[in-house]
DNA sequence: CATTTGATCTGTAACGTTACAGATTTACCG
DNA sequence: CGGTAAATCTGTAACGTTACAGATCAAATG
């Protein structure tokens, strides 16, 4: 009556497009009697269109499983609707990935958003992935991760203007969106902890000099020994991502040597267990010659050593925030307002 | 001279095209003053275009850094030159997701393929999202993990005729693609390991029981049993995937108890850590009161625990595995052909 | 010389979507 | 009643690519 039984007097519509094919505006439009702009706008909830045309659109749509045509929008609008996570070397990927990766799916669930993974394998030029997905605008968005103070990637997506966001703070004088851990509050309490088990001589096994936390870690650390009169050991040849022998024949040298020290903090599991393992090869025991400190996302630290001081770091929480900071740089958000930083507790204080 | 200087009748060409944006075909297309297809045809190799004029274009091509615009060819062909990892629950998505992408990767870098993640976070099907693939045709390939023996997944993809590969087998009838890690040789050789050190009532932390490789395990496990005249100690009432916590607690009741194991075996590094830790807080110790074998992914459990006997699991070279088959099985390679199992070695008989 | 062949090249249409510039109808105003 | 505004709907063109069905021209054939 009131005009549903207009027809389009356009292009012809074949009913074979009912088929088993994937249904499009096209479908949707032949089975309402509208046109395709007409559904299109619809089903976006445009002004111009009647509320009951847009619920009888959208009834159809539900029906039939519509769902708009990536390709199609995006070569369209050049809106891809991808989440880019770019990741680095091996011990990175291996690491951590896994459990940021969950994290992020959580808050892209529900959104039209995928997410595709970018390592760059071979090239060790951290620019190469960024520039590729700028160069080829194939994705909305990029989540990075091994942030370094001066940070070309940053810079460059920001001058791009393509939306983004750091794990881990810059130190360049550009606003950004991040997420952080606050690693210098770890290693400021770390250093606490062992001071109240008496420990005064502490050495640390450090984040890879040219990341920024690796920097924060290092500040806490300092402050902490001057704060409460303590001795750093010096142990900077070897950091957490050298591969796990090396730090264990590291500590263990360490620990037999002369200037052993008698509190050791480590910035991650791994770490804390290639030190424990040297610890134990030194023939000294943790609790008794020596008090450990770590920082570790896996959860089972405890379980191997309950004398180690363990810090968790969530990384699946870190991948929300990420994601959720993204999403919201993408919908225009002002990048000041999307800076967070996450400190966790210890094992001991829930 | 030879016919270089022609000039397209065809439709105006703007010099714009050749400002800031991303060139295309067309930009190719004004530059050599040839057509739209004829570059097509020429970057892909067509018998159909002179030698002259390929090299031509590949020229131009590599010196504006073209690259095809994948939404284009995607709404075009259909081709989307994606694969989709798709990933079960949170237990698995942290522990070995890491290793497998990277593998994963490897492949991919150097092929036009991107490798997307699709998670089921909050439904429980796992049909969800194959169904989402399918329906949407968003990927032309699929990873597939935690395979179950009647797996409802792969009768789909097979019914769809849709490219994938399974991480581990079904016994349903149906030939496809997959790789597997021999846990029935893990399990064998680990009662051997047990039995080798006097040891002869044995106990076993499974996989879960619905996933297929837990019955290879268990048929590894019994069979050795059997051989050297063995005894199974029942402890079926946990999975490898049980919260750490509850294993941790299981082992200890277990070692307490009047039919306490002298051999345990644990088919994950996790679980290893948490038996280990369950043992120590039984008061029990492992050499001496009991033997552990165990599969482990990370490479760490020896640092820790040096009496476990530690078999390691690659899942990098797995994902680089299943990528390949993938790969292949996307060109068309008969699926018989792309089974593979991997023997990987015990830590120390490298 | 007319014709065929082969080697090269080409325009058109279509994939599914949306921006744009109307078109149509109804309601309202003076 | 003419005119205009508002509400609602519409076709066309374009995004970049490739399948298809020619078009062009020189060389070979009859």
């Amino acid at each position: 009556m009131s005009g549903s039984d207009r027809v389009s007097a356009g292009k012809v519509h074949t009913p074979q497009m009912l088929d088993g094919e994937r249904p499009t505006l096209k479908t949707i439009a032949y089975l309402t009697g509208l046109g395709v702009t007409t559904v299109s706008r619809a089903l976006k909830d445009a002004p111009d269109i009647g509320a009951e045309t847009k619920e009888r659109v959208r009834l159809v749509a539900r029906q039939l499983g519509y769902q708009p045509n990536r390709a199609g929008v995006r070569l369209r609008t050049g809106k891809t609707n991808v989440i880019a996570l770019v990741l680095g070397m091996d011990a990175e990927i291996m690491s951590m990935t896994g459990r940021m990766v969950y994290g992020i799916s959580q808050v892209l669930t529900g959104t039209p958003y995928h997410l595709v993974l970018t390592p760059h394998i071979n090239s060790s030029d951290p620019m190469v992935p960024v520039r590729y997905i700028a160069d080829t605008g194939s994705a909305d968005g990029v989540i990075l991760s091994r942030t370094e103070p001066d940070d070309a990637r940053v810079r460059f997506l920001t001058e791009r203007n393509i939306p983004f966001v750091t794990h881990g703070r810059t130190a360049m004088g550009v606003i950004h969106p991040y997420h952080d851990f606050d690693n210098e509050a770890f290693a400021y309490k770390a250093v606490e902890r062992l001071a109240a088990r008496g420990r005064r001589r502490i050495a640390i096994m450090r984040p890879p000099t040219q990341l920024t936390y690796s920097g924060h870690t290092m500040n806490g650390f300092r402050n902490g020994l001057r704060d409460l009169g303590l001795e750093e050991v010096p142990f900077d040849w070897i950091d957490i991502e050298s591969p796990a022998a090396v730090q264990k024949d590291a500590v263990e040298t360490l620990m037999r040597g002369p200037d052993a020290p008698d509190g050791l903090i480590c910035c991650s599991g791994s770490s804390a267990i290639a030190a424990a393992a040297g610890i134990a090869f030194s023939g000294k025991t943790i609790g008794r010659d020596i008090d450990m400190a770590a920082k570790e996302s896996a959860g089972v630290l405890p379980w191997f050593q309950p004398q180690i001081i363990a810090m968790n770091e969530d990384f699946t929480s870190a991948g929300r925030e990420l994601a959720r900071a993204l999403l919201a740089r993408i919908g225009g958000t002002d990048p000041a307002a999307l800076q967070s930083i996450d400190m966790s507790t210890w094992a001991d204080e829930a």
